[in-house]
DNA sequence: TCTGGGGTCCTAGGACCC
DNA sequence: TCTGGGGTCCTAGGACCC
């Protein structure tokens, strides 16, 4: 369904550019390690419970796919070279991807490291035609960081996201077929093209949505043209729903959205063995609450929202969440509410897999704890800005204290000896970093 | 085939306030 | 005394995306 060659859309009739990086991090090893170029090559884990991330094309040809465990990848592809990912190259590179699309507009919503939405719009006075940018794009991500890519035009991102799909290379019969590189689909053709696709290509639709909807007897988008939204709300909520049904007519209301705030950030791990017992799992609580304090420091941000989730080795999952009056972002503080908060949940089994998240941001300046103590950055006595510090942290280290008490009461009643126990090493950590209030970390804040 | 780790958004119920 | 309803926040869980 590409273009014919006689249509070459106007901005106002292409308006929306997806740009979708091929077999992204794999390819980012073979560059790196040109000795492993025509060989199947993988990220992903390794080990028993390890998933595929990227696929090279030539693992691609055995069937191996992303989101499959590695144990299923090794089954097909016995010579598979699984590498364990590394995500400051894919930044790097993902950084010059996303300054040769600000080349082109700066108007554009990144998706992950490897697919980026733009807006063409903007061109308009410049007189750019969306199939000419596009192949430029792809010329240059090509020559200047050896990528291959798939650039889809449309409408709205529904048609641009499915045009991209379309563009890529498959393998058919473990050989690599297609590829058509950019590909527009024209107003003529959507509609038609868009109904006889399955429902599980629209973004949104996973397994669970698509069994719901197979059991509804809808198959097909033309089949959710037809029916009735109240009645669809009734078996997939009304969100998924109302934007479902406005897929199926070809409507797309999402913006390309340029600086997206981020919301959360978290960590987490699935342990090679088990965990068993309460204390290995507050052990590696340490080195999670550590990696989120870092994130939160690096994006310059404090939280409120500290959660914590457990899945056992029953693949059943529990969370648990606790949120401050005040933000926090250092690692004492988030272990010790997210060591209260693991403290009531009911360790039955063993843990295959511990996560830390933080959320519900805070700027800085806007945290409670430092508003309450009226911190001035533009005082120059270090000392004066010191001892401000240790203020701030003494109340930080009150407030954090009644914070933990408080995840006890609201669970302590089916364990309470445990809990006054966690209670005593919960208030030791915070004071920990309170009697630090003069270490190097003071130093960002003072001099 | 037996499921990672980084995130986003939605839902439903309860608490609380007006 | 018994009662309503809207708005907002929090919590737990689920689904989805790359």
């Amino acid at each position: 369904m590409s273009n014919s060659p006689s249509e070459n859309p106007t901005v106002d009739e292409a308006p929306i550019l997806h740009v979708d990086l091929d077999a992204f991090f794999a390819s980012v090893e073979v560059l790196d390690d040109p000795t492993l170029k025509g060989k199947p090559v993988a990220v992903g884990g390794g080990g028993d419970r390890g998933v595929i991330a990227s696929a090279s094309y030539e693992a691609r040809r055995y069937g191996v796919r992303s989101a499959m465990p590695s144990v299923i990848a090794k089954r097909r592809c016995p010579n598979l070279i699984i590498l364990p990912g590394r995500f400051d190259r894919y930044e790097a590179y993902s950084r010059q991807f996303h300054d040769i699309v600000r080349d082109l507009t700066p108007d554009y919503e990144p998706l992950g490291l490897d697919e980026v939405f733009a807006n063409l719009r903007s061109l308009r006075r410049l007189n750019v035609r969306p199939l000419s940018a596009a192949a430029e794009l792809r010329r240059r991500i090509n020559d200047e960081l050896g990528l291959l890519c798939g650039v889809g035009l449309g409408r709205n991102k529904l048609f641009a996201k499915l045009a991209s799909k379309e563009s890529k290379p498959t393998v058919v019969d473990g050989r690599l077929v297609g590829g058509a590189g950019v590909v527009w689909v024209s107003p003529t053709l959507e509609r038609q093209w868009l109904a006889e696709l399955p429902v599980r290509a629209l973004w949104g639709v996973g397994p669970a949505t698509a069994a719901k909807l197979q059991k509804l007897g809808l198959h097909y988008v033309r089949d959710l043209a037809k029916v009735d939204e109240v009645t669809l709300a009734g078996h997939v909520g009304a969100a998924m729903a109302s934007t479902l049904v406005a897929y199926a007519h070809g409507e797309d209301k999402r913006e390309v959205t340029v600086d997206r705030v981020l919301k959360s950030v978290g960590h987490d791990q699935t342990f090679a063995k088990s965990l068993v017992g309460i204390d290995a799992i507050v052990e590696a609580a340490k080195g999670h609450a550590a990696v989120v304090a870092r994130a939160l420091r690096s994006q310059h941000r404090v939280a409120r929202t500290i959660t914590i989730a457990v899945r056992f080795d029953d693949l059943t999952s529990v969370s648990r969440s606790q949120t401050l009056s005040f933000g926090v972002d250092d690692e004492y503080a988030i272990l010790a509410i997210a060591e209260a908060l693991l403290q009531s949940i009911d360790i039955h089994n063993s843990v295959r897999l511990l996560a830390v998240h933080a959320s519900s941001f805070l700027e800085r300046d806007d945290n409670n704890v430092q508003m309450t103590f009226g911190l001035d950055p533009s005082s120059s006595n270090a000392r004066e800005q010191a001892e401000a510090i240790s203020r701030e942290r003494q109340v930080s280290n009150e407030a954090l204290r009644d914070a933990v008490d408080e995840v006890r009461a609201k669970f302590g009643k089916s364990s309470v000896g445990v809990a006054a126990e966690l209670g005593e090493r919960g208030v030791e950590i915070a004071t920990q970093r309170g009697s630090n209030a003069f270490g190097p970390e003071s130093h960002q804040h003072g001099e």
